[in-house]
DNA sequence: GCACCCCCCGCACAAATATGCGGTGAATTA
DNA sequence: TAATTCACCGCATATTTGTGCGGGGGGTGC
């Protein structure tokens, strides 16, 4: 069984290479290809390919944006996207777009074929250098949870209420301490934290540790 | 230039083959393995490698926990995990420990090796399996973005101002509207997000869309 | 024309929050 | 042993928030 493939990509050259290389390799099939994202948001669900190649940096209309609207309306569609930057915004926007694989243009062929089989059989392949990008942002809480170390297990559990927005006479209750008690912890967290209102301790609190 | 490399696994065969082809493959030299995550806390620190390979699944200490140690005491040390699983969670505490690349212990020993000239050049090499895992964790927000959706964008733009912390009065000054419109905000934003309280408002819109 | 939605504005009042000042006793650390 | 830290409690007060009620003007669709 053959895996459908369509392409996406402003560069006529570019174009022309990929389009050779999955027709010449065995076991892929070339259902089109499209020079930006607005032609493939008009063809792409008539053809419904199992795997479409993606410029992340399309003129017009980005690539991730056109990822987001096919992706929403066929889910069933995988989408490997090809950059030439390791440019986090596209990155990022792409992810949350639902694309699936990322790789840099300069990714060489055969490997580029095994990444479009990965794709299709569920996997999700990334270039080294992506997938940094990715790794670092699981990373960077240590900065940020900083303050947050600070807080004794009490006013670390306070705070954990307070998120979950309950008013301080419930937070008593459920910590089964008085209302004044609560004022107390609202004191020593908000200074710990640098804050100056409930809002931006919960802020706080949620962009790290959670 | 050598690529100095360690070896944690528990199991002995698994070490013996990763140690002997470390030891035939040029460009690398294999400065230690260990059997646990307890010794190695003690001697990498004192072979300082530029790689270490670390099963995720140790018995005693998790792999993830030997790597938060040892890359907050010694950053420049590369973690690459191995695992035999597509184990979520695992994946994702081995990434807030800091470690840059993930590959299933059934990687091919070519691709092994270029991983680990990967993490060493600062990439994040992944099985396309685990990135998977990680891609999926940007997918999410789709479901809880829903009532989110339905605001207008003044009221949208509002609500980013609450989770900002402002006062009522500092976001009528930033949006240009008096106190009293904002106050009308509050309601209909409330209403739309089925939420009685800033606190919870913020919430929703943090964990959805950002 | 009429209904509906969006954006805008106003007043009033109860409730919640932010912050000032104080205090006690127990446990840990220096 | 003295100092420090933690958890706990109390009172007072200004500000902010939540929500009740009302209103007007502009745009879209039927």
């Amino acid at each position: 069984m053959q895996i459908k493939v369509a392409i996406v990509d402003d560069d006529a050259g570019i174009r022309d290479s990929l389009s050779t290389l999955i027709q010449r390799a065995p076991g892929f099939k070339l259902m089109g290809e499209y020079a930006n994202g607005e032609t493939a948001l008009k063809e792409i669900p008539k053809l419904l390919p199992d795997v479409v190649l993606m410029d992340i940096n399309l003129p017009g209309m980005k690539g991730y944006e056109c990822v987001r609207q096919l992706k929403a309306a066929h889910p069933a569609v995988q989408f490997l996207m090809l950059t030439v930057y390791e440019d986090s915004d596209s990155l990022f926007n792409s992810l949350r777009a639902g694309a699936s694989g990322y790789l840099l243009k300069r990714t060489a062929s055969a490997r580029l074929l095994e990444a479009i089989r990965d794709v299709f059989e569920g996997g999700s392949p990334m270039s080294p250098q992506l997938a940094r990008r990715v790794v670092q942002f699981f990373t960077r809480p240590a900065s940020e949870s900083a303050p947050l170390a600070k807080l004794t297990p009490a006013e670390r559990e306070f705070l954990a209420q307070l998120a979950n927005g309950y008013a301080y006479k419930e937070i008593a209750d459920r910590m089964n301490i008085s209302i004044d008690t609560v004022r107390s912890y609202v004191r020593t967290v908000y200074e710990k934290l640098h804050v100056h209102s409930r809002t931006e301790a919960v802020v706080k609190f949620l962009r790290s540790g959670n």
